[in-house]
DNA sequence: GTGTTAGATTCAGTAAAACTGAATGATTAG
DNA sequence: CTAATCATTCAGTTTTACTGAATCTAACAC
């Protein structure tokens, strides 16, 4: 919070800087306002300008040619580097604008970043190295949150029951919960299904699977909780509870369990999150792409 | 001779990127307008003005704060070095302008610095010490050209026949030039002077000798040169002919020479000079009034 | 010397930009 | 809900930057 106070800057712009270099530069000022694409006059009078912004006479005349006064190689050095800055920073923003590089900070729920989608990431980050990619995985509450919050610019979560404010969400894709029951336990009928080993409370997917159960005439008597899918499984293995979940993959390392009815009892929606105050971000846009599969853009 | 080439820089002013740094520094944009002494109004403008030029979109909204993009980091980086520097520079041209500071290139021949004016350069040295004072002592021929080429700014020489382009002198001392004999031979009449070590050829000071010596009769038969007073007197002492300098000040070594004259048999007309195309400088002005001693500035 | 030429500057006039002050929209606090 | 604060937009004015033409100046040819 520095107080920049009341002194005033001396307003330079970049271009008088440029005019400066390139009268510099260049044996007669006509040649460095060719250079620049301006006229002659347009030179004179933006040299005239810069000096009189600086406070200080730039240069001195030696015949027909205007030399630069030896007193301000320092205003020349600050004119160089800026104009070098400039330079940089406006080939930065083009690269920016174009998409072809920038800084993408993706979250998304673990089985999209280890199933789903890790082959669309994969290549992504394969086929674009100028982009910064920084993936987050969590569960989809906080997902939400940090993309609301600013900390993630684009999210692959569960769709939530209703969608907070300032947040935009597109359909990903739909992946089928199925029950898991303990060994030996398969055959009951829904209403003696449970006790539960579920996600914890507040968990959009645990609000799905409510729901799911409810339909099917289920009891849904939580016994155990983990938002790590690998973590329900392996309760289930020691006959904990049942639980629900999407199926595994095939890439993942199955551990052999077999849904104990062949249709899901729910579905979860996945969803692409974006914020809606967020301006468009190319990179950001080309994942997007990628993670929503084919279909137009955002 | 670099080209710089056709591609456009944005035309960024110091002015815009002070606002973006203010409307970072600060919590609210009022609270940023406000110490930058505009408007709110204005502030938002040209910060959307910034980001127009920029090509990028610098902020995103939230709520009623407008968030720096996460991804602009580099533009704000960008912004506050130049603002940076440019208040340097605004420091720097300030001093210069007030003539507290700055750099005086001063060129004299050596009876000067060490002898005449070695005081009033020392006193001035010690009393303005924001200037950056650098001293050349060379022959007078060398001082004019180098103030000439511009690279002095103000120069003490002995006065040449003709006044060259571009430089202006001013009177500054008259200096009587004395006959030195070698031991024994003081007492000879003027035509019977010599040999004569003395200057080299091209010296002002060698044409104002030849000239005196001419005057009172006396031959000029040269037989050994340097530019260095101290060693012509040394080769006097030596036997190895005559010579005519300035007296030798009391402040200075005495090597115990007595004129052979008590007359000078020439003087030789110290000017300061400056380049006429050199735009003031207050600093080069007070030197070259400490310079000249009482009497009206340049 | 004179004339010629190219470079640099000055002088209109015009287009662009920056600012102020008022009006509008939007968001937080009570 | 109301009020207050903030941010933005809008209209109008002042400032600034540019072009094109005219002018001035220095260098060069003759």
């Amino acid at each position: 919070m520095s107080e920049t106070g009341l002194q005033s800057l001396p307003n330079l712009t970049v271009q008088q800087l440029e005019y400066l270099v390139a009268a510099t530069d260049h044996p007669t000022r006509a040649a460095a306002a060719a250079s620049l694409g301006v006229t002659p006059s347009a030179l004179t009078q933006g040299l005239a300008e810069l000096e009189r912004r600086v406070g200080l006479p730039l240069f001195e005349r030696h015949g027909r040619h205007a030399r630069l006064r030896h007193q301000v190689a320092e205003v020349l050095t600050h004119a160089r580097r800026v104009v070098a800055e400039t330079r940089d920073l406006a080939r930065w923003s083009m690269a920016q604008r174009s998409g072809s590089s920038g800084l993408v900070r993706l979250g998304t729920i673990d089985a999209v970043a280890v199933q789903h989608r890790a082959e669309a990431i994969r290549s992504f980050h394969r086929n674009q190295p100028e982009v910064d990619l920084r993936l987050t995985v969590a569960p989809s509450g906080i997902l939400i949150d940090g993309l609301v919050a600013g900390d993630l610019d684009l999210i692959v979560c569960v769709q939530p029951a209703n969608t907070p404010d300032g947040v935009s969400f597109r359909h990903c894709f739909d992946e089928p919960l199925h029950v898991y029951a303990p060994e030996g336990e398969s055959r009951r009928p829904p209403a003696e299904w449970g006790p539960w080993v579920t996600f914890p409370a507040g968990s959009n997917t645990r609000a799905v699977i409510s729901t799911g159960l409810a339909a099917v005439g289920a009891p849904f008597e939580v016994v155990a909780e983990s938002n790590q899918p690998e973590v329900l499984r392996e309760m289930v293995r020691l006959g904990l509870g049942w639980t629900v979940l999407p199926p595994v993959g095939s890439a993942v390392r199955t551990g052999a369990m077999a849904p104990a009815r062949s249709e899901p009892v729910a579905q979860r929606r996945l969803v692409v999150g974006r914020r809606v105050g967020a301006p468009p971000d190319p990179a950001a846009d080309a994942l997007a792409a990628v993670l929503i599969g084919p279909g137009d853009g955002w």
